[in-house]
RNA sequence: GGAGGGGUACCCAAGCGGCCAACGGGGGCAGACUGUAAAUCUGCUGGCUUAUGCCUUCGUAGGUUCGAAUCCUACCCCCUCCA
């Protein structure tokens, strides 16, 4: 991995013009710490799923930086804390996970983590840990007249996570998820002990957490520990990033593909893609700069925009997928005729896009059919309704009227179909052999 | 355990015997305009062999009624306060 960013202040420096501190402890101690020599960081995340998201990735590529400039980074998988439940961010109990799951999402994410950091890199001595190893051995009482001791109902009470959730008429908070804080508290502590860990960063949500662990510290073995959070990435709208309506924006290929992943931060609101590529980007900051100049010259090229999305997918998928994708999505997107698409760009489509392979017994289909089979519409209403709305197009070309059916003549090549619906949504139809 | 409040479509939220597949808002999808952007305007937003037709849906299960999201009974869940 690259070395040569500056470890301590200048990291620090880049770090905040990036926006990627939210809230800190001390800075000065901070950055004390970082400059006094590889310093071991700590970001945990919790296995409510069998992937991470966009929304994880923000604390994670920071955690990546810090390891880029010698330090070593500490990944805890909440095996034992996601059974509880972090109410951090929640406006409402949460259902519990099995124990089942919990443990498959926890190995999901390990293997996951893998092409975010080095952990085979013996210099900087990364680890993924569980935090089952510490915490199942504890006994309640123990627990208790150890860390419970140490913190005080009243100061719980005014954290910010429970007197949203007390102040939510339609929601309660249960002992389990109110002694969520002492478990990652005791998460921090652990690691300061064993692995002289000192400094831990995640989401902005995670403050009250953060903060609980470094008092713990101070009174179980004063001594000095930091915390950082990054922000949450929040769109122009208003929305979290990675959480759109029709579902999350998953890092794992299998939950989401990596051309929509790839189409989803193409499609960032021009006024976000500066701040994001600060965020997410490992460009200079004088590159970003370029790239914004360059992007209010000529806003309809979207550099921003594709800078963002290409080294994001590059980064979650790999750089032979990026390819593919960038591909199709030129194919798709731009002014190309698509009658001039050769037979190896049809076979590429069908890696990248959804669709669907139909008989080649069958004569004719009904376009609803392939509509529906290929996944661009839920029924046969809604199929219905954008024909009508004139939002469907076979190669290319808009459907008018409400009677088209596809025949063996529609498919070029004489193996391939390209529906459209709207403006960004495309599927394949092949012809079986 | 007691008292009170509440559970309606993706979310919020009206409705409180028929005019309810269910007002309104948000979100989503689509059309126009564009740049695969934002803003704006318009349409759609349970399903079906597109039908002034049928089926499923208002926490669950029963019941009353010609007819129920609306009334009754039991049960489940959530919230607040008291014990």
């Amino acid at each position: 991995m690259n070395s040569s960013h500056p470890a301590g202040s200048n990291l620090l420096a880049d770090l905040k013009a990036r926006q990627c501190i939210f809230q800190a402890t001390d800075e000065k101690g901070i950055a004390s710490l970082l400059a006094a020599g590889p310093a071991s960081v700590y970001v945990g995340f919790d296995p409510t799923a069998d992937s991470l998201h966009l929304g994880h990735l923000l604390p994670l590529l920071t955690l990546r930086r810090l390891q880029q400039a010698g330090h070593r980074p500490l990944v805890v998988l909440g095996g034992a804390t996601g059974l509880i439940g972090d109410p951090s961010g929640k406006l409402s109990e949460r259902v519990m996970q099995s124990v089942e799951n919990v443990e498959a999402y926890t190995q999901s994410l390990h293997k996951q983590l893998a092409s975010f950091l080095d952990f085979s890199d013996v210099r900087t001595g990364g680890r993924i840990l569980n935090n089952r190893e510490w915490i199942d051995p504890l006994d309640l009482i123990g627990f208790l007249r150890d860390v419970g001791k140490h913190f005080s109902v009243g100061a719980m009470l005014g954290k910010e996570t429970v007197r949203t959730r007390l102040g939510n008429e339609n929601a309660g908070l249960s002992y389990t998820e109110f002694s969520y804080l002492l478990l990652q508290a005791y998460d921090f502590d652990h690691l300061c002990r064993t692995e002289g860990c000192r400094l831990q960063i995640g989401g902005s949500d995670q403050w009250g957490n953060i903060t609980a662990g470094i008092e713990l510290i101070r009174r179980r073995q004063n001594r000095e520990a930091y915390g950082w959070t990054t922000p949450l990435v929040t769109t122009a709208a208003g929305n979290k990033l990675g959480k759109t309506e029709t579902g999350t924006i998953w890092l794992d290929p299998g939950k989401t593909s990596p051309y929509a992943f790839y189409q989803y931060l193409l499609q960032v609101d021009d006024a976000d893609a500066g701040r994001f590529l600060r965020y997410f980007s490992e460009c200079e900051l004088e590159a970003i700069e370029a790239i914004e100049r360059e992007q209010a010259r000529d806003p309809g090229s979207r550099p921003g925009q594709k800078a963002l999305a290409c080294e994001l997918t590059t980064r979650v998928h790999g750089k032979t997928e990026t390819g593919r994708v960038i591909r199709v999505s030129e194919t798709l997107f731009g002014s190309a005729d698509l009658m001039a698409l050769d037979l190896e760009s049809f076979r590429l489509l069908e890696t990248v896009i959804p669709g669907t392979v139909v008989s080649r017994e069958t004569p004719r289909w009904a376009l609803e059919d392939l509509l529906i089979a290929t996944g661009l519409v839920s029924s046969k209403s809604r199929a219905r309704e954008e024909i009508r709305a004139g939002a469907v197009s076979v190669n290319q070309k808009k459907v008018e009227g409400m009677t088209r059916a596809i025949g063996h003549e529609d498919f070029l090549w004489e193996r391939y179909v390209l529906l459209g619906k709207g403006r960004r949504h495309h599927a394949w139809v092949r012809l079986g052999d």
